[in-house]
DNA sequence: TTGTAGGCGTTATCAG
DNA sequence: CTGATAACGCCTACAA
């Protein structure tokens, strides 16, 4: 900097309020320091810069080691802002069991001036940490108690309502939910099946519909045999919504070896979709896509505001997951015999 | 850092030294000191470190954006050997189209001190940069020339051989090869797949066995129609190897839907699997996992070594990946009709 | 609009 | 073994 300040001849601080863009700074001055930075290949010390201003313009998103969800999508979106606002994203792996140490360690050395944190539970420790050691921070997913907290949000609750009433259109009384069960796992308190399980319990009483629910363990084994597990548990189903992409996957390719059509016999859709797999099932999977992009943008961006001293209510946002058409979906067939009748059927005639 | 020296009674010099372990302190004067540092809650502010010391502690793993592979535990091993010798790991997004400029303000910039770059290539820009940015690096995959480059990397070669003498054991002489056709996206010049299509073409002359290649597009459609297309192109195949693991899926589905048993009829492996996905297919896939952590801890050690001053010859790696039993190979059938007429045949039987 | 100068919190050198 | 103290490279009042 000394360097550029005297082939620019000017001061060393002048050379700051350019870099910066902290202070007017005359046309011509601002250019001829421009050069010299140009010609010298000067590029400013991250760490003096934090050292001195007590900001590292780094947002660190905390990542999940213990979980192999695909958060492609919401990197990039989330990256995408913070490069647009002169910040760097960074993505920070802990693991929960020392998350406290970690966290604190992030913020209280410095390294990162905020927080942004995925696979949200109900009751969050992170989030406890984080108030604690006073970090902004802005959620992906919630926790139960919301007040005051910025957060961003997958809207389950719409997407099961809109998914169910676009089955509902089509026909379809007797419906099915599969979700991750998560329970004995470090996610057990994982909102999103949660919720989604309670809206589409809500929506079947509400329309008088017939609902059931397959909670699903990830297990190979179990993920399998999902298909059999429907229908020897509701073999009326005409219409099935999944949380679980695997799981889709499965159920597609079982049901089509039990001799089942998609959809002529039986519809599937997929919500809060987040990886491309659904697209290799045939038929392709109809699908309501997480918005992870708009999502990790929105976060990063609330983030940023409030390390900038942005202050007023929270950001407390819900993005309902938007429809991406498939193959897999059909109106209700009428008068169609059970699931298993209907593959007991089909066996008969190929053997 | 002074408050800590005031409480223990000593001078800031000497924390530092217990802080670091950087110089001999007398048992009774460290203690009271880490005392004191527990007391007041004290931590290392990490900007005004790497500003004195000009080492930032960090290693970036500059993280791809544009693709869906699944790197966990690569990260993973990674992670832990960082954590383990006092580094921080942090991913670093980057699109591939101005790598230039942030692999150089990445280092320039004192932000890391070293890198740890996936996904390479043939002929890749990045290195190119690095090597510029004379900043130290380490790469997982290999550029085309590697004198003198540390690197980690799959044995594609022997992985492709293991798998396919393995099947050649069962009776297996008619094989196919899945592989991702990359050309004409960004990662055009990711060699895996060049290399294990140029090891198949290979071991199948030098064994005089038949191979077919089956190059495929990430395209949902192409994938979908894989059964089909390698039952037209080479009926009389009795073994795949796949290096996709999407299109294992689709696979196994489509040929289980056409009436083909697995692994009666038809075996299939995964090669370098790095996906769960594949516990999934019914029956499970026999694969050769991707040794991703054991890469990642590697990777990580041998560019803290260079960090630290150690030199010598690179460290070159090569790991084969190993077998995970799955359900999938079996026998090579005897007298087996061509995949046409056994699709045919069933169809018949079945309509 | 630009310059001066005092930190920012550590590390590291050199004495003692 | 411990203590002073000069960097480290930049930011930011405060002055001019």
């Amino acid at each position: 900097m000394k360097q550029v300040a005297a082939h620019a001849q000017v001061s060393i601080a002048t050379v700051s309020f350019v870099v910066n863009d902290t202070k007017p700074v005359l046309p011509e001055t601002r250019e001829r320091i421009l050069r010299a930075i140009d010609e010298l290949g000067y590029r400013r010390n991250a760490a003096a810069r934090a050292l001195a201003s007590r900001k590292s313009r780094i947002i660190a998103l905390i990542y999940p080691l213990l979980d192999q969800r695909n958060h492609h999508a919401f990197i990039e979106g989330a990256a995408a802002v913070a490069a647009r606002r002169g910040y760097s994203l960074v993505l920070w792996p802990i693991h929960s069991d020392n998350a406290k140490t970690e966290i604190t360690a992030l913020i209280q050395a410095g390294f990162a001036d905020g927080v942004l944190l995925m696979e949200v539970q109900l009751e969050d420790d992170r989030v406890t940490h984080l108030k604690q050691a006073k970090a902004p921070f802005v959620l992906i997913g919630r926790t139960r108690d919301l007040d005051g907290i910025d957060y961003v949000d997958m809207d389950f609750e719409r997407t099961t309502r809109l998914a169910v009433d676009d089955l509902m259109a089509l026909g379809h009384r007797d419906f099915a939910l599969v979700v991750e069960d998560l329970s004995g796992t470090p996610l057990a308190d994982y909102s999103p099946p949660i919720r989604a399980e309670q809206t589409f319990d809500l929506v079947m009483s509400e329309r008088g519909l017939r609902g059931h629910v397959l909670r699903l363990a990830h297990d190979p084994e179990a993920v399998r045999s999902l298909a059999e597990r429907l229908m020897r548990e509701a073999p009326g189903t005409t219409a099935v919504v999944s949380m679980y992409d695997e799981a889709s996957v499965s159920l597609a390719g079982g049901f089509r070896h039990l001799g089942v059509r998609i959809p002529g016999d039986l519809s599937i859709v997929g919500i809060a979709t987040s990886s491309t797999i659904t697209t290799l099932i045939d038929p392709a999977l109809t699908t309501y896509d997480a918005p992870g992009a708009p999502l990790g943008a929105l976060a990063a961006d609330a983030l940023i505001d409030r390390l900038e001293g942005r202050d007023g209510p929270p950001t407390q946002v819900r993005i309902t997951c938007s429809l991406r058409a498939g193959a897999s979906v059909g109106p209700a067939p009428r008068d169609r015999p059970s699931l298993d009748e209907l593959a007991a059927g089909r066996a008969d005639a190929g053997s």
